[in-house]
RNA sequence: GGGCGCAUAGCUCAGCGGUAGAGCGCUGCCCUUACAAGGCAGAUGUCACAGGUUCGAUCCCUGUUGCGCCCA
């Protein structure tokens, strides 16, 4: 061993025992990925006797590429079902893609219009057809992407919401739907995108505050002047009414009378209507019910009739002078005519108001009056609500819960419609005598003169609702079906809570006979920069998470991400932070690699306490907390907890004071060649395996490819013969939370307090040789007096790890350190700093008085001896007495200094 | 306008009745043969403000201010 210690610094060699100084993940990432891979380690197989475990993934968006969100997301999701591979689950971790229908229609209609075509030129079949062809060629770059973050994915089932069997499932739900008549089409107010030249749902509205202008109009004449405030002008030429609040005086006289509509000669109603707010503006509100939803609900109300006066693009269509002009356009020409005829009363400009604008292109909306097809939600939403309510699916962190329900109870009626050729076509068919007919997916359409299918697709979140199962198979009964449904955990944003959780879980509830979709909905927030703001492009601070893979490695990101996620907060990240973990993956390789070159081992059985030392008692006892809390934190989904203790765990535990220990007790057995020594050396190189091999199977599951890379040289598990016996792999290793495995990792009270003490004692020589000024590495002579203390076993530690030689000939006490009952005496050789001491003692010593104060003060209080509970009286008393100990210390320490 | 949440070290965040913590940053010394992507030591907080409850409040309650987010 002695002679792999002097090899010279940074010479790697060529033994596969022995690493380079540096972790390099470029090297090993993209291989170990291909063997995980090829080895199928990540198909899931329908017929395993073993216990299910199903996550589907969010399916991203075809045109997307991998972003942080992904990332996070990702890091998630593959944790827990690494982990539970590890811990004998079947598991699926499914993955694929949806077809984003207005986003790739639009990604395919921009290709065409640099060859100076539209979608209309190649018509329907065609511009499907070079959809797929676009797919085929540059579509889905996400799933290389997320090969290189180390999904473990079953590649073998990787779906996508346009294929076969997934348009089947829509198919078949729509018709189950129609059948039960929560399908029906009607005519309503919808969210147009005048640029999308479709339909969109409620929750794909971004609502922002605008500049926009707050103009009243006085509309009719002389005594029945009414004068209506509105920020859209323009909707005037089709306004079919006034409306004021039934109980308002100013207006209870014109109500039933009819007054003019300026510009246009019309003559409209006054109307009296509750939903009218008397208190804003004048109390007088136009009514456009083509125009606005308000307006819409106001004209059904009064029979009124529905005067549409924009076309699909938003350019006015009423004949007269403003026919063709743009809607915004229109605005200010019309306001320009009513001024010149002096029917302005007021203009308040800028006006900042909400204005929805479509979430895929901003356009600003346009409520649009149009035919389309709805899903009644009611009894759909109201399973989905009670799911929740009744415990059946926990949403996690629980305190998100009540968003969940204020938005499924109180939701509308959703258009599915989308006037879009790309995606899945409405599966109804009209016939020329009006007759309506919905076909299922094993009818034949109807066919003959005059019929013909719905031009309209469906949302393409119609089709995501049914990820949870469609992807297993469904309608079919297949063996996967039955494997893997209900799925055990949903990863997803809060931000899509609304978006497709509420839409799988009235799915899922609905198709699959009352059986929930996932037993828990766990959402995680949103990546930030550094500085807590949001990544944007158009703010400049998004960030390509594949750039920090490669100069980081994957792990470092996944580390990051990990260790940032509290339960359903978001998360920032910024490239110092990728850095210290990029370091920590380094320094787990260089503790691996110390521990090969001296020996350690994961074979045999573990020693028992008596051939081991006071330290491994101590780390194997820590062992044993640490891994059952992480395993807590992992069913707790606290990546953030887990992350963190585990990091400590290894750094300040395993590689600060562990391994520099057991260089004591390695370099002991190189020289002497006593028993004893040699059994605490043997002992130790055990001990020091099982920890990291404890330690890197708790990590694989967030960080897999250096655990790999470590896990695989420590055990010798990635070799030939470790190959021939099955052991192959840490992805397939058990998860170390067994209890029988626990047992091993002996809780060792009396260890970890003579640990604590010895790290007492060091770290005051370290403080004192620090604040004196010596170099690190200068031996300083010195006396220990252990004999009696709890440190009696520990001066060969002492010495080594405070850098203190054996006190020789002439030895003279300058300075002497006292600290729980152990004597430390270093000869300085006269060169002390007795004012840099004093000092320091005096600032201890005003510490340990403050603390003496305050527990003085507390134990002569009578009502906390009263009423404070017993062991918070008697941890005071400790304090106390702990206080007047460092005092008398300090002030014995401070006498036997020189006067300055 | 309605609802929810947050204000803790320079930055980003944990903690949430009984000695204020972490990472990064900062200061000093050091290439001490696993690691300078490192080691050792150190400094840093009226826990937003004002009241209240309590033996005791960063933590619970009320109000104020300032910031987010969601919905309309």
């Amino acid at each position: 061993m002695t002679d792999m210690n002097q090899r010279p610094r940074g010479e790697a060699s060529s033994s596969p025992d022995h690493l380079p100084t540096q972790y390099v993940p470029a090297e090993v990432e993209g291989k170990l990925y291909e063997r995980w891979v090829e080895r199928g380690y990540f198909e899931a197989d329908a017929k395993s006797e073993k216990p299910p475990y199903t996550i589907v993934i969010p399916p991203p968006n075809v045109t997307g590429s991998l972003h942080l969100g992904h990332a996070f997301e990702h890091t998630i999701i593959d944790a827990l079902t690494r982990r539970k591979r590890m811990q004998g689950y079947e598991t699926l971790w499914q993955p694929g893609m949806d077809h984003a229908g207005i986003a790739t229609q639009n990604v395919v209609e921009r290709e065409l219009a640099k060859e100076g075509k539209s979608r209309h030129d190649l018509g329907r079949e065609a511009f499907v057809e070079r959809v797929w062809q676009w797919k085929a060629e540059s579509g889905g770059q996400i799933s290389g992407q997320m090969r290189r973050l180390g999904d473990g994915v079953d590649w073998s089932r990787e779906r996508f919401t346009m294929d076969e069997g997934l348009s089947q499932a829509v198919q078949t739900i729509f018709k189950k739907l129609y059948d039960d008549e929560l399908i029906y089409r009607a005519e309503r107010i919808i969210n147009w995108c005048p640029r999308c030249l479709t339909a969109i749902s409620d929750i794909e509205v971004e609502y922002q505050d605008d500049d926009g202008e707050l103009v009243s109009i006085r509309y009719g004449e002389g005594d029945t002047a009414i004068v209506v405030a509105t920020t859209r002008a323009e909707t005037m030429l089709g306004d079919t009414a006034v409306a004021v609040h039934p109980e308002d005086g100013r207006y209870a006289h014109l109500v039933g009378t009819e007054i003019e509509l300026p510009l246009t000669g019309r003559r409209i109603p006054v109307v009296a209507d509750a939903h009218v707010d008397p208190e804003f503006g004048t109390g007088a509100v136009k009514v456009t019910p083509a125009h606005d939803p308000n307006d819409f609900e106001i004209g059904r109300r009064h029979s009124l009739p529905s005067v549409n006066v924009l076309d699909e693009h938003g350019v006015i269509t009423a004949h007269g002078p403003f026919l063709g002009l743009d809607r915004f356009e229109a605005r200010s020409a019309i306001v320009g005519a009513l001024r010149a005829e002096g029917r302005i009363v007021a203009e308040k400009r800028p006006y900042v108001h909400s204005v929805g604008h479509c979430s895929r292109c901003k356009t600003t909306i346009e409520p649009r009056l149009s035919l389309q097809w709805w899903v009644k939600v009611g009894p759909l939403a109201k399973a989905a609500g009670d799911a929740v309510r009744d415990g059946r699916v926990r949403i996690h962190p629980e305190e998100m819960s009540k968003r969940y329900f204020d938005w499924v109870d109180n939701l509308h009626d959703w258009c599915i419609s989308r006037q879009l050729w790309w995606g899945h076509r409405i599966p109804v068919w009209y016939g020329p005598n009006g007759e309506v007919v919905c076909v299922g997916p094993d009818e034949e359409p109807p066919s003959g003169e005059g019929w013909r299918q719905d031009t309209d697709v469906l949302d393409t979140w119609f089709s995501s609702g049914l990820w949870p199962f469609s992807t297993l198979g469904w309608p079919e009964r297949t063996d996967s079906l039955a494997k893997f449904y209900p799925n055990s955990v949903l990863v997803t944003g809060y931000d899509i809570l609304f978006f497709w959780v509420a839409r799988m879980m009235m799915f899922g509830l609905y198709a699959m006979d009352g059986t929930p979709p996932f037993h828990t909905i766990a959402l995680h927030g949103m990546v930030r920069d550094q500085f807590g703001k949001k990544m944007s492009k158009s703010f400049g601070n998004a960030v390509d998470p594949l750039e920090w893979m490669d100069a980081y490695g994957s792990d470092a990101v996944r580390f990051t991400l990990a260790r940032g996620a509290n339960p359903g907060t978001d998360v920032p990240i910024g490239e110092d932070w990728v850095q210290g973990s990029r370091n920590f993956a380094n320094k787990i390789w260089n503790a691996t690699r110390f521990a090969l070159m001296n020996g350690a081992t994961v074979e045999g059985e573990l020693p028992g306490a008596a051939e081991q030392s006071v330290a491994d008692r101590w780390i194997l006892s820590r062992l044993g907390s640490v891994v059952a809390e992480v395993d807590a934190y992992y069913d707790d989904y606290q990546f953030a907890k887990l992350s963190d203790a585990l990091f400590h765990f290894a750094w300040d535990e395993v590689f600060d004071w562990y391994v520099e220990l057991s260089k004591t007790t390695f370099a002991a057995d190189g020289r002497a060649a006593a028993h004893d020594t040699a059994a605490k050396a043997q002992s130790s190189r055990r001990v020091l395996g099982e920890v990291l091999d404890v330690t890197l199977r708790l990590l694989h599951p967030i960080i897999p490819f250096v655990t790999e890379t470590l896990w695989t040289a420590l055990t010798g598990k990635g070799s030939p013969q470790g190959e021939a016996q099955g052991e192959r792999s840490i992805v397939i290793a058990d998860w170390p939370a067994n209890s029988a495995a626990c047992e091993k990792w002996v809780q060792d009270t009396e260890a970890e307090a003579e640990i604590a003490t010895l790290q007492q004692v060091i770290t005051e020589v370290r403080r004192f040789r620090s604040d004196q000024g010596l170099q690190p590495g200068q031996r300083v002579p010195a006396r220990l007096a252990l004999d009696g203390t709890p440190l009696a076993a520990h001066e060969a530690e002492i010495r080594s790890l405070a850098r203190l030689e054996p006190a020789g000939e002439g030895f003279t006490a300058t300075a002497s350190l006292s600290v729980a009952g152990v004597t430390v005496a270093l000869d300085l050789s006269g060169a002390i700093d007795f004012a840099a001491e004093r000092k320091r003692l005096a600032k201890d010593l005003a510490a340990a008085e403050k603390e003496l104060a305050q527990t003085t003060a507390k134990l002569g209080n009578e009502g906390f001896l009263a009423k404070a509970p017993e062991q918070v009286v008697e941890k005071i008393r400790g304090r106390k007495a702990a206080a007047e100990a460092e005092i008398a210390r300090i002030t014995a320490q401070l006498k036997n200094l020189p006067e300055a």
